[in-house]
DNA sequence: TATTGTTATACTCTATAACTATA
DNA sequence: TATAGTTATAGAGTATAACAATA
């Protein structure tokens, strides 16, 4: 019994540098969901090193290139995280000279956070190493089962975008 | 532009109760598994609550039904947590009278933790209230795309079995 | 000597609150 | 008065380290 528990890591639950998802999660999709998640996250955050990026900071350059500029509160709701933590985050990205903070001209108040040229080039390969961290993480899916897997949850998550 | 932003909160990322998913991060699958699993992670902690139990707790007990009873050690390799962290969510799951700790007769080091009447009782509320939570976040989901989405996973993270 | 369970401590991360500037 | 951005502080959660018991 015991051993089984065990067993279930040694032999099923390897995919080499990867946080694992416990194989006897498998029952509950929620469950399966949740770890997924932790594990393409955290392994991702890892990855990322190599884009002088972590996990949040690949977020909000994703977030600023489908939709963006935004300002930085608009960016704090979308992250559901606090302002203060998109503070210290597009300071550091500032920093590295992957984004520009610019006064919105309208609103003096604002401040429009925007994608510089070298944050499209770390934001590029950051692309590629979240998709490597997703194909290591479901060893068991083709390209094209992956690409299924995305337009399922785009259809379950916005039912109404087409 | 940064109106847009607003937007996609407004109107199409409102699941209500549930953390959102953003819509701008539909471009890429890894931020859209991994802010899919922060959703149901969160959501899910707190909608426990009305079984008794938080998200961690809920996920001891299932790995429990699942391939228990195993070791305490064992626990936290699984959850990718250190053995403190299960100690103390095994007290507080036995203080419930939802685990029962029991020595090891073969290895006196280690402490079996078995799932009493109570703890299946709480774990399948808490079953139910996991469903329902990854149901009200993919409403775009019907129950028989959520299988073959449960399937794509399975089959993606465990090739090997069958 | 290594491993299990446990406790106590330290640290990291995140939220809260307070402040300035602008509306 | 309300909101955006910023800073400093406090708190929750987690990991680290040290210990006793058993192998």
């Amino acid at each position: 019994m015991i051993q089984r528990v065990n067993d279930s890591i040694a032999e099923e639950n390897c995919f080499p540098a990867l946080a694992s998802v416990p194989h006897c999660a498998r029952g509950s999709l929620g469950l399966l969901l949740s770890f997924l998640g932790s594990a393409i996250t955290e392994t991702a955050d890892g990855q990322l090193a190599a884009a002088q990026l972590n996990g949040r900071e690949y977020s909000i350059l994703s977030i600023l290139e489908t939709d963006g500029p935004g300002s930085q509160a608009e960016l704090a709701r979308l992250l559901g995280k606090v302002p203060a933590m998109v503070v210290m985050a597009v300071d550091a990205l500032e920093e590295r000279g992957f984004v520009a903070r610019e006064r919105d001209p309208g609103d003096r108040r604002r401040t429009r956070v925007v994608l510089t040229a070298a944050g499209r080039a770390a934001l590029a390969r950051g692309h590629e190493i979240a998709d490597e961290t997703v194909a290591g993480a479901l060893p068991g899916l083709s390209a094209e089962e992956r690409g299924q897997l995305h337009a399922l949850l785009q259809r379950g998550l916005w039912p109404s975008a087409t």
